[in-house]
RNA sequence: CGGGGUAUAGCGCAGUCCGGCUAGCGUACCUGCUUUGGGAGCAGGGGGUCGUAGGUUCGAAUCCUGCUACCCCGACCA
C-alpha cells in the first residue's frame, strides 16, 4: 500500500514503489505476488518488445508460441534444470470446480484429479526441447532459432512489483545449432544485442560478463549476463544468455544427421530479458519528481501543453501548433497534444514529470505574439525559450541529446559507484558505505563465494567479459587469483 | 517459510488501548461561480455492509478466536 512520497535516501523501497504507484505503472494484484500492469505501464513494455523484436528479426530469429503447461514428466528429464525450479513451481492438479454438497460454495471436485499434473511454465526449455526432438532430423533444419514471448510462473517466496514477481512477461529465445563454436557464438551474438538494447534504448550501462558456477542457470555450461547498477548501489542482472552445450539435446534426445550421416547432438543456447527491465528502467534514471523515461522508450516523448483561458484563446493556439505537431509526427516523434480543459496547466506539468515525458512543450497566447514556445525538458528539469520555426528542429536534437544525457549520467553514477579493493576489510568497508560494483581477486572456487555471500550478502555478479588478467590475491582465501571479478549487493 | 507491520470512501489516514450520539479528516469525485504561465479559491453535494468468518455484549470499527490479503526485513531467485 502507498505511503507519503519519500526521498530516495530515506528509504529506497518505498521511493521506488511510490514512482511505481504515482507514475501509474502498475499495482499489486488481488493474487499472491502478482502484478497488475496498467496501461502506462504496459506501453512502456510494448516499447521494449518492439526494440528487441527488431533486434532478433535483425540477427534472423523468427517467433513462436509454446503451451503455458508442462507435463511434469518433462521436469524429470534434464536434472539440474529440475532442481532449479522444481522449488517454485506452480502445479495444476485438477481441472473441474463444482459446488459443494454441504453448501460451502465452489469447491475443487476431487473426481477431477489429473492423471499426470501439470506445471504451469517457470521457463519453457523442457517443453520446446520436446517440440524441437521433432522438428529436427538434419543439419538442413539447423539452425534453429527461435523466440517466445511470453508469460512464466515462479513462486517466489518474496516478490517486489517489476524485479520479482510471481508472473512476469518475457521474451526467451531457444535456439538449436550443429556445432559447439557456432552455439556459442549465438550466445555471445545475443548478449551483444541485450548490450546493446540497454545501452541505446534504455540508456542504461551494463556490465558483461560470465556467471560463476553458483549464480549460473540450472542446466547451463555458461551464462552470460549483463548486470546493471541501481542509483542505491545495489546491482540487478538484466539479462542472461545461456550456452546449454548438449545438455539439453541428450536429455529430450534431439539428434540430427550431419554431412557426414552421422547421427549427433545438437548444441543449445537459451536466452531471455523480462518485465524486470521496467524496474531497471525506473531505478536507472528517476528523481524525486518521479520517472525519467529515456526517449527511445518514453511512450510519449513530447507533450503540448497549450496555456488558455477560453475556446478562442485554445483554437488560437492550436492553430499556431498543429503544423508543428505535424511536422514532428512526420519524423516519427510520438506527440501527445493535452488539450483537456479538465485539468490546469500547472496540474499537467506535474503530472507528465510525473511520467517522465522527455520533452514538455507549453505555449499560449503570450508565446504565440513573441513567436516562441517554452520548451522543458525532463532529464535537467530546465526550460528555455525557442523560435516557433526553429522548435522542430531543437526537439529533434534535444531527444537525441537527453538520451544521451541519461546514459552519460548513469555511467558516471557507475564509475563513481565502482571501487577496487585490495583486501577484505577494505571490502566490507566499501560495501557497508557506498555498495556499488566491487572489482576485487577470487580465488575462483565456489566455496570462497558462498562464505564471502554468507558473511556479506554479496555475490559475483560477473566475470567480465573482456577483463584483464593481473596476477593478485584473493581478498577472502589470501590464494593466487589470475583477475579481478566484480561483486555487489543484488535485487 | 521465519521476524515485524498493516487492513476504515478511488487514494492517503485518524478513531481501536479505555465498546455507546448520524464513523471522521485530507485528497480525489459531482454542481455552481470566480479562476487558468508550476498540482486554484469559495459555497454546496454524493460516496463506507470499518478485510473476512464466527464469538462476547443491551450495544462492536473498537474486546476475543479463526482465516485471508498486502507491505517491510531475511533465506530463494530474472
Amino acid at each position: 500500500m502507498a505511503k507519503n512520497f519519500t526521498s530516495k535516501s530515506e528509504n529506497y523501497s518505498q521511493w521506488y514503489n511510490e514512482l511505481v504507484i504515482k507514475a501509474d505503472l502498475a499495482e499489486s494484484s488481488a493474487v499472491r505476488g502478482c502484478m497488475v500492469i496498467k496501461p502506462y505501464g504496459y506501453s512502456i513494455w510494448e516499447k521494449m518488445q518492439q526494440g528487441l523484436d527488431q533486434m532478433f528479426k535483425e540477427t534472423g530469429h523468427e517467433n513462436a508460441y509454446f503451451p503455458l503447461f508442462i507435463p511434469k514428466s518433462f521436469f524429470s528429464k534434464e536434472a539440474s534444470h529440475v532442481e532449479g525450479f522444481a522449488k517454485e513451481c506452480a502445479v495444476v492438479t485438477h481441472y473441474r470446480l463444482k459446488m459443494d454438497e454441504n453448501g460451502k460454495g465452489i469447491i475443487v471436485d476431487p473426481d477431477a484429479k489429473l492423471e499426470e499434473e501439470l506445471i504451469v511454465r517457470p521457463t519453457s526449455e523442457t517443453i520446446i526441447w520436446d517440440t524441437y526432438r521433432n522438428w529436427i532430423q538434419s543439419y538442413r533444419d539447423l539452425p534453429l532459432l527461435i523466440n517466445q514471448w511470453a508469460n512464466v510462473v515462479r513462486w517466489e517466496m518474496r516478490t517486489r512489483l517489476f524485479l520479482r514477481t510471481a508472473e512476469f512477461l518475457w521474451q526467451e529465445g531457444h535456439t538449436a545449432h550443429s556445432t559447439e563454436k557456432e552455439a556459442l557464438e549465438e550466445a555471445l551474438r545475443m548478449l551483444d544485442v541485450y548490450t546493446d538494447f540497454a545501452e541505446n534504448y534504455m540508456a542504461m550501462p551494463v556490465l558483461r560478463g560470465t556467471k560463476s558456477a553458483n549464480e549460473r542457470f540450472a542446466g547451463a555450461i555458461e551464462t552470460f549476463c549483463i548486470e546493471a547498477l541501481m542509483q542505491d548501489g545495489k546491482a540487478l542482472q538484466a539479462g542472461t544468455s545461456h550456452f546449454l552445450g548438449q545438455n539439453f539435446a541428450k536429455a529430450f534426445d534431439v539428434k540430427f544427421l550431419s554431412k557426414e550421416n552421422k547421427q549427433e547432438y545438437v548444441w543449445a543456447t537459451s536466452w531471455g530479458v523480462s518485465t524486470r527491465l521496467i524496474g531497471a528502467l525506473i531505478m536507472s534514471h528517476s528523481d524525486d519528481n518521479g520517472l525519467v523515461l529515456p526517449p527511445k522508450l518514453a511512450p510519449h516523448q513530447v507533450v503540448i501543453i497549450p496555456i488558455f483561458k477560453n475556446d478562442e484563446d485554445l483554437a488560437k493556439i492550436t492553430e499556431c501548433i498543429t503544423p508543428i505537431i505535424t511536422q514532428l509526427r512526420k519524423l516519427g516523434i510520438r506527440v501527445k497534444f493535452d488539450n483537456r480543459d479538465s485539468q490546469k496547466p500547472g496540474w499537467k506539468f506535474n503530472e507528465y514529470e510525473f511520467k517522465g515525458v522527455p520533452v514538455r512543450l507549453a505555449i499560449g497566447l503570450r508565446d504565440i505574439e513573441n513567436n516562441v514556445i517554452e520548451v522543458a525538458r525532463r532529464d535537467t528539469l530546465s526550460k528555455e525559450q525557442i523560435n516557433i520555426e526553429s522548435v522542430v528542429e531543437h526537439i529533434e536534437k534535444l531527444l537525441v541529446d537527453i538520451q544521451d544525457n541519461l546514459f552519460n549520467n548513469a555511467l558516471a553514477r557507475r564509475a563513481a559507484l565502482t571501487t577496487e579493493v585490495n583486501s577484505y576489510t577494505e571490502f566490507i568497508e566499501v560495501l557497508d558505505s557506498k555498495g556499488g560494483f566491487i572489482s576485487a581477486h577470487w580465488d575462483g572456487t565456489p566455496e570462497t563465494e558462498e562464505k564471502i555471500k554468507q558473511e556479506t550478502k554479496a555475490t559475483i555478479r560477473c566475470i567480465p567479459l573482456d577483463n584483464n588478467l593481473e596476477d593478485g590475491v584473493c581478498i577472502y582465501s589470501g590464494k593466487p587469483s589470475i583477475q579481478r571479478v566484480i561483486f555487489a549487493r543484488s535485487y
